[in-house]
DNA sequence: GAGTGTAGAGAATCATCGTTCTCATTGCAA
DNA sequence: TTGCAATGAGAACGATGATTCTCTACACTC
């Protein structure tokens, strides 16, 4: 196996032991075991620990914005593109090991010590909300609404995460279309 | 000083470190500094640190629910109840020390492997949501629309932690008002 | 086939953490 | 004053974490 190959299935396997569990209650030597690859190995592709986290956050952002924008493209009005981001996250609540939004997690249980992940954090919502402003532009609206969607897709994350429940995605798409039909003057 | 007062000391010493800093991120020792204790006098309040993440969570809770609801008791009207969360918002928001809910954080920081934290901030949602729907109810809204205020709310939230800038209160509070109306069929 | 370098397995190291223990001190009761 | 219980200060302990080191085995070069 090549070593991106490797770092890769490094990244995969942390991205998963954080998500489930947190970064700081996965340790390398578990990291190590379930990666399948040795201490050794482990610190050659990575300097440190510090560094497989940020790896891990930079990957979930290219998954995020694959993954959204591949709902967005199945539709075809600036409109349904908007609302496409909360039926992606209605299949997402459903998945067995939703557990919120990894970003959130990290910047609440890292961000009060590293900056470092504050700015990979801020920068991966600052993405989301400009992609929205872009529809939301296309659309005529202003970019307050873009603003208001994002707060519902944050709210429903931490939501549905917590309560245990896929209900909020449907909750904040019912809100989008109120907020969109209001802003466009319907 | 009494054993209730030394008690409250150190949970909030716990609460302020813990919030800034994150749980993990702060030791025994350190919180034995801060709240000018011994570690001796620590235990005997509090039979393990379990313990004191929690207290600090419960009376978290209870001061939300006061903050929240000496809000509301401001106002004349259940619509000016429902958008004096807002108004709280974006007071809190502007504290100089601000870093998101501190459920939320709990919840990504030690959620993952310690039930009981979930339990505390499901319930700390809930009873949110729940005193959202009673005021919707009084309105003649459907308690879809509590759901949804609660989104916006916990959007703002995380959204103003992040971007570390409090506009999102102000962006919440005008989407609530046209979710509001428009339940109303205004 | 001998020699060299690379990597795996995991022991060793060093720090830190939660928790407990020791012991000297203090406040108080008899 | 003497004895006793409670407490503070902080050392000790055992676990665990991140990181590095050792040593062995194997693959590849000449």
């Amino acid at each position: 196996m090549t070593t991106e190959k490797i770092a890769d299935r490094i990244v995969a396997t942390a991205d998963r032991l954080y998500y489930e569990r947190g970064f700081t209650a996965v340790g390398m030597a578990e990291l190590r075991d379930a990666a399948g690859v040795s201490l050794r190995r482990l610190y050659m592709e990575f300097p440190a620990k510090d560094a497989i986290v940020r790896a891990v956050l930079e990957k979930r952002h290219r998954e995020w914005s694959e993954s959204v924008e591949a709902r967005m493209a199945e539709v075809d009005t600036p409109r349904d593109r908007l609302l496409a981001v909360y039926d992606y996250l209605a299949d997402w609540f459903c998945d067995h090991d939703f557990r919120g939004c990894g970003f959130i997690n990290a910047f609440g249980e890292l961000g009060g010590e590293d900056p470092e992940v504050r700015r990979i954090v801020r920068e991966h919502k600052e993405s989301f909300q400009r992609r929205l402003a872009e529809i939301t532009t296309a659309l005529g609206a202003p970019p307050l609404l873009a603003a208001q969607l994002a707060l519902l897709a944050e709210g429903a994350q931490t939501t549905a995460a917590i309560a245990e429940t896929a209900e909020a995605a449907g909750q904040a798409r019912a809100a989008a279309e109120v907020l969109i039909d209001h802003a466009l003057g319907v």
